[in-house]
DNA sequence: GCGCTTAGCCGCTCA
DNA sequence: TGAGCGGTTAAGCGC
């Protein structure tokens, strides 16, 4: 749910910060408006258009019309507080330890909304699950020397194993990937799958490495392990489908030159 | 001038996107989307509801809903492009040197405004290193009695002890100064220093204190740390805007208290 | 809580 | 262009 407020007045935008701060929610606003920071440090800048983006576990945030920081900002953790000075809007964020200040006044609200986003989502470093298939499919040596790659499974979709392709002594193979520690059920994931098939079939599994009971199992089940080296994997990330999507959609439009 | 869109389609953002782009103004947008990083490391990030912002310069953040930091980003200077892609609607930005990647997947936009900022204000920052230099270059007793300086290190260059003097004794000196806790880098800075020359040194450490790491490698190496006394220094310091701006913090905060 | 280490650190200055 | 270094560094992890 996003409220936004275009154009209002002060004492509007007063009561509209102090509702979402109250409520906790992101606030991004867009005025006219000068700091001041007392701290570690301290700062002053005069009035002029810029941004300001309060989150709701108190980071504070303001940004000006260039460059990647912040002019002034606060860590998360603070206390704001907004009120009516002299016909301009105030507002005062207080950070604990260390002791800061940062203190806005606000003579012009241009726009402003605010909203509780909604993100689960993992933050993952290293190269997403797609590439890293993506890179896999297309190096198939990484698996196993002299493997040739013929399918992969489309999207993440279950039921079919990650790859299939024939070894270099000419046999069919499955093969199921994991990006950690490879547990009992991937290997009974890549039996479900071979024995699904009529035919005979080799299986491998990859994974940076295994428990002692996938194994186990692995060995009775007669398929293969190999080691995934993540490390290597990673250092094997182009930017081509970058440069590729840039180059298809070129003429489009430019930040800079 | 302000212009904003609540609520558009996939196709209405993207052309929002290209013109504010091609006009180079700031661009806030709320919305649904995934995020990608590849450059130096790399990172993936699924869907969820984010704060996406780009500066007219080239400057992209992305930020989630706590937290100071943008979880992506890219510093000024990047070029943006936008386009549809299987009805999703991708942002494109490129980092030329090094060469970095973010791409951005938008589901939905919320709330997208952008904005030419008019701000000619003049950011001043409180006393800086540079200025506690001045002070104590101009009195060297604060740092230890009797000594004379003799030379300073012109601006904040490496490779230079930040001054070199005699002291009461008629020891050549060279002199460390942290503004904060000194850790054990800046014993080794000293060090470094000092055992670059072919004479015989005397090393003092002036800073508010020391980590114990610090002090144990000072010792070893039998340099000399000498308190400084960051009170008396900021004392010292008379800059009217500053001034002013202390005023204008504490009458505010002594009225909300 | 404090102290220490890391970071896609950024941004600056100088060789 | 690269190296060194400060920063309102912030943030994470150990104690």
């Amino acid at each position: 749910m996003v409220n936004i407020v275009f154009d209002p007045g002060l004492d509007e935008a007063m009561s509209f910060l102090t509702e979402s701060f109250s409520g906790r929610r992101l606030v991004v606003c867009f005025g006219l408006f000068s700091v001041e920071y007392l701290g570690r440090s301290s700062s002053s800048l005069g009035f002029g258009e810029r941004l300001l983006v309060v989150k709701g576990d108190g980071s504070v945030l303001v940004h000006r019309g260039t460059g990647y920081e912040p002019v002034n900002w606060q860590p998360s953790g603070c206390r704001l507080k907004c009120m009516m000075v002299d016909d301009r809007m105030v507002l005062l964020s207080e950070r604990r330890r260390p002791k800061e200040f940062l203190k806005m006044v606000f003579q012009k609200v241009y726009v402003m909304f605010s909203a509780s986003p909604v993100d689960d989502a993992r933050f993952m470093m290293g190269p997403s699950e797609e590439t890293f298939y993506d890179i896999l499919y297309s190096n198939p040596n990484l698996i196993e020397k002299g493997l040739k790659l013929v399918s992969r499974q489309k999207a993440l979709s279950s039921g079919v194993p990650d790859f299939t392709g024939v070894d270099s002594a000419g046999n069919y193979v499955y093969v199921e990937v994991k990006r950690c520690v490879a547990g009992v059920d991937a290997v009974r994931q890549l039996d479900r799958y071979i024995r699904s098939q009529p035919g005979p079939l080799r299986g491998i599994l990859l994974a940076p490495s295994l428990t002692n009971s996938a194994k186990a199992l692995l060995v009775k089940k007669g398929y293969t392990f190999r080691r995934l080296d993540l490390k290597l994997l990673s250092g094997l990330v182009t930017m081509q489908p970058y440069e590729e999507t840039l180059d298809r959609h070129l003429g489009s439009s430019a930040a800079s030159k």
